[in-house]
RNA sequence: GCCGGUGUGGCGGAAUUGGUAGACGCAUCUGACUCAAAAUCAGACGCCAAAAGCGUGGGGGUUCGAGUCCCUCCACCGGCACCA
């Protein structure tokens, strides 16, 4: 028999078997549940990382489980093909970026396969191949068809020198990442998708999707941004023509309180003003100019500049000054605010700095107000005073009336605002799905028609850094116009990346599909009952997702509000930074592995010396994972080293999923000391011989408690691992087991049956986390049938049961002492005998019981004064 | 600033419903085996001289009993942010 444990040799047995036997390949079965567990699909960047294997061994021990529960369980893998960094590569080695991302999704293939994750290869979605983008321009025309899908003028990033767009990742501190040069905006026309249009059902749903983290659920509706309030227009004359000034405000009853109103610099009343006063004029340029510096934004002054116009208070009547002010935002709202400088502290900075009178229209339970200085309850609901026929009113009710009043006279009405924006999927890039349009001379813009699907993108072109190659491809702009005939130009624009991963989670129940995007086998794998990713993602990917979900649903394409039952964000991978600090230089980060840290001699870390020299290294914390800090391990030469098992126990056991995860090189080996234990007391039972059959009624008490704890280990790990989630605490429940097993005295016969129960038990639990080891170890305990097609085992409740139980004993809430009692004892004599105990009688001493508190099966509370 | 989260030994973490704080693992220390080392096995391991006492970020409260509930303060992490 095998004497030591061979993960490379155990690992290639158990995946061969998978693979002859196509065991993960899914197929619909309406007699079984089905559970479609789905991971976020990786972005082929190369190689493995660690967090990749954290997240999907997440899901593969979900997979697992729930297989062994009997159901019918999907877990299919992709790859987000499209992207930038592709094309960074490929400038960088003069290579077109499919070739780049076809090897890389090799490479990663194989390293899935090497890690035994039960995927359904038979479903793989590229986002970057025709069969698969050909859906993202077919579901573009019906959006465009529904009005979904519309056209605007949009603001990108624009590099002067290399007259090329720059993707927000590629402006750094408003300079083109490659020439260095100073960022210019510029308008162009971009196809935008309404997802405004679904705000409030986007909202409205992320409040019952209860499997959702709830920070996800809070950050989403963060995102979304619903706002209550007034829309109030301020009317004005100009040039003997009548006009309005809308301005949006949650503080309606302020309205009586407003001093002047400030309007953003892009806003058509600063423009107009500006044009005859060049002072305004440059402030104006200014404001626009200040808005690519995104740091400076945060920080910047509250300023402004009178335009010389004036509009009328809806309300009163009055003259109300209009201001241009630099902290308008032309993009939320009406692009202009009411100012109410007594009750908004900006309003208020702002009316100090330039001396605008500040009029108190809301007491605050009687405080007392000044215009010195800001206070904080200046901005708190209150009633209205100094308001008229306001005054006395509560802030709903006055809101009310106000809004009712302005309503009446046409001036104003009650509105709902978003945060969230209309998403522009336009990309001025190549490697990307590109938008199905052609642009005719003479019919303008030209939907392509379905049978003319997919437009194909070119794969051969290499970008140089300078523009859109598409634009260069005569093969590919020239065209003739599908309605006149006459020559026209492809659109060169490509689709959003957001838009490939917004929708592969529905393609991979119908991914042999060649004539639909989707068919009838959505219906039975969707929604996925559990979806696993990083917290990177909790915003955007999950709300386009959404949406595109509910798009789809209206065109009556899927059955289906919602996609993602459950979801798990699992937590980051990090590992210690050290570094050094030379005199004058770089700082150079030094992986862990060519660290040594020095420690007291209680463990405690005292610092920590470059290998390589034996001289010290600083030690900058604990950081995620990265290139730059140098402090990544590579997946690959772990598993090199230790097998994918090893890997897949210390994920798994280092940390719960959803927190943060460390490394550590010394807590890896413990793991691998753990699977070689389990390897050893397997092997050494089995080398034992036969194994007689359990007979209950001889078991010793010893074998009475082993056989309890394997049975309620067993019970614990399928709840960490179906409820609770809570992965580390099922691997430490299983190594007491093994502990326990290891100290039985398993000379009986009986107590050999005990034994190979418990870890039969042991290895059929832990096989969702370690699969191939155990794969291995049914096999030495005598199963002909593979584990993968075993069930998880039932709980034998005759074994839980006990004849007596240990109860703590308290005095006045401290731990005093403990008796066995009766498993069936009564309170009185539980009382009784908690009472006679010499500790207990010791502590109470002189005082008077007054109480005695017994909590079955727990403990004994005695308090005495 | 607003919203959300987290604070437990030298370290990662456990304590699921208010009921034994520190499971499990790592590190460290001691012992066995060995010529020796590694590996392995056995044991110790919150603080303290301690069978008392103290101890889950600080302070206060509720309770027979609080890591867990309430109030308050502090620190750190994440999201959003001139959002009107």
């Amino acid at each position: 028999m095998n004497e030591t444990y061979e993960p490379a040799l155990v690992e290639a047995a158990a995946q061969r078997h998978w693979d002859e036997t196509g065991t993960f390949r899914a197929v619909e079965d309406d007699s079984r549940p089905k559970y479609y567990c789905l991971s976020m699909f990786p972005y082929p960047s190369g190689r493995l990382h660690m967090g990749h294997v954290r997240n999907y061994t997440i899901g593969d021990v979900i997979s697992r489980y729930m297989r062994m529960q009997g159901r019918n369980v999907l877990q299919p893998m992709g790859w987000d093909a499209f992207g930038l960094p592709a094309e960074n590569a490929a400038i960088a080695n003069n290579l077109p970026p499919a070739q780049w991302t076809y090897d890389n999704i090799a490479t990663m293939k194989r390293q899935l396969k090497a890690l035994g994750f039960g995927l359904d290869w038979d479903r793989e979605v590229t986002t970057c191949k025709p069969d698969y983008y050909r859906w993202n321009q077919w579901l573009f025309l019906r959006m465009l068809e529904s009005g979904v899908a519309y056209q605007k003028t949009g603001t990108v990033n624009w590099d002067p020198i290399d007259q090329t767009v720059l993707a927000n990742e590629q402006v750094i501190d408003g300079r083109g990442w490659r020439t260095g040069a100073l960022v210019e905006k510029r308008e162009i026309p971009m196809y935008y998708l309404a997802i405004t249009r679904y705000a409030q059902e986007l909202l409205d749903d992320v409040q019952q999707l209860e499997g959702w983290p709830e920070r996800v659920r809070t950050m989403q509706a963060n995102w979304i941004g619903r706002s209550e309030g007034v829309t109030i227009a301020f009317p004005y004359e100009l040039n003997g023509a009548a006009h309005t000034l809308k301005v949006f405000t949650t503080r309606a009853d302020t309205v009586m309180g407003v001093t002047f109103v400030a309007v953003a610099a892009e806003h058509p009343l600063a423009t107009h003003a500006a044009a005859t006063n060049p002072e305004l004029a440059a402030f104006v340029d200014e404001c626009k100019r200040g808005s690519v510096m995104e740091a400076d934004l945060a920080t910047m002054e509250k300023k402004g500049l009178p335009t010389g116009l004036s509009v009328t208070h809806p309300l009163t009547g009055a003259a109300v000054p209009v201001w241009v002010g630099n902290y308008v935002l032309m993009g939320y709202g009406e692009g202009a605010v009411m100012g109410v400088p007594a009750h908004d502290e900006r309003d208020f900075a702002f009316a100090q700095k330039y001396a605008l009178p500040i009029r108190q229209v809301i007491d605050v339970g009687g405080q007392a107000y000044s215009t010195d200085a800001w206070q904080s309850w200046y901005g708190d609901a209150g009633v209205c005073v100094g308001s008229g026929t306001y005054d006395g009113l509560s802030q709903d009710d006055a809101i009310a009336r106000i809004a009712a009043d302005l309503e009446a006279r046409g001036l104003g009405s009650v509105q709902v605002q978003w945060r969230l924006r209309d998403w522009g999927i336009s990309r001025q890039r190549y490697w990307g799905c590109p938008i199905p349009l052609i642009h005719c001379g003479t019919c303008g813009v030209v939907p392509v028609p379905d049978k003319d699907l997919p437009v194909v993108l070119p794969d051969d072109l290499v970008p140089d850094g300078s523009g859109n190659p598409l634009q260069r491809h005569a093969a590919f702009v020239d065209c003739a116009c599908p309605a006149c005939g006459q020559p026209a130009r492809r659109e060169t624009d490509t689709m959003d990346t957001f838009v490939d991963s917004s929708w592969y989670f529905l393609r991979y129940a119908s991914a042999d599909n060649a004539t639909a995007m989707v068919d009838g086998r959505v219906g039975y794998w969707l929604p996925a009952d559990q979806y696993i990713g990083g917290i990177e993602h909790a915003i955007l990917h999950l709300l386009y997702s959404r949406f595109w979900t509910k798009v789809m649903r209206d065109l009556k394409l899927v059955d289906l509000g919602e996609p993602f039952s459950n979801l798990l964000t699992q937590g980051m991978v990090r590992n210690h930074i050290y570094f050094r600090k030379p005199a004058s230089g770089r700082v150079v980060y030094y992986n862990p592995t060519e660290v040594e840290v020095t420690t007291d001699d209680k463990g405690a870390p005292t610092g920590a010396r470059l290998k390589a020299d034996g001289l010290p290294v600083e030690t900058g914390g604990i950081g995620t994972m990265s290139k730059s800090k140098n402090n990544g391990v590579d997946p690959q030469a772990f598993i090199d080293r230790y097998g994918a098992d090893t890997a897949r126990l210390f994920m798994m056991f280092a940390a719960p999923p959803e927190l943060s995860l460390d490394w550590s090189d010394e807590g890896a080996e413990g793991a691998f000391r753990f699977l070689k234990r389990l390897w050893k007391a397997v092997h050494t039972h089995v080398s034992g011989g036969a194994v007689p059959a359990l007979d209950r009624m001889s078991l010793s008490t010893a074998d009475k408690d082993l056989r309890r704890l394997a049975h309620q280990t067993l019970a614990k790990v399928g709840d960490d691992y179906g409820r609770r989630r809570t992965f580390n605490t099922a691997i430490a429940a299983v190594m007491e087991l093994l502990n326990a097993v290891s100290r039985h005295d398993a000379t009986s016969a009986t107590a050999r049956a005990v034994v190979h129960e418990a870890l039969e038990i042991a290895v059929l639990v832990l096989s969702p986390v370690v699969p191939h080891i155990t794969h291995s170890l049914w096999q030495s305990l005598g199963h002909g049938r593979p584990l993968i097609d075993e069930r998880w085992p039932a709980v034998d409740d005759e074994a839980l049961k006990q004849d007596a139980v240990t109860l703590v004993v308290q005095v006045n809430g401290k731990l005093r002492g403990q008796i066995i009692v009766a498993v069936d004892a009564d309170e009185a004599s539980v009382r009784a005998q908690a009472l006679a105990d010499p500790t207990v009688q010791r502590f109470v001493g002189e005082l008077t019981v007054r109480k005695v508190i017994v909590v079955k099966g727990k403990l004994v509370n005695v308090v005495a004064a």
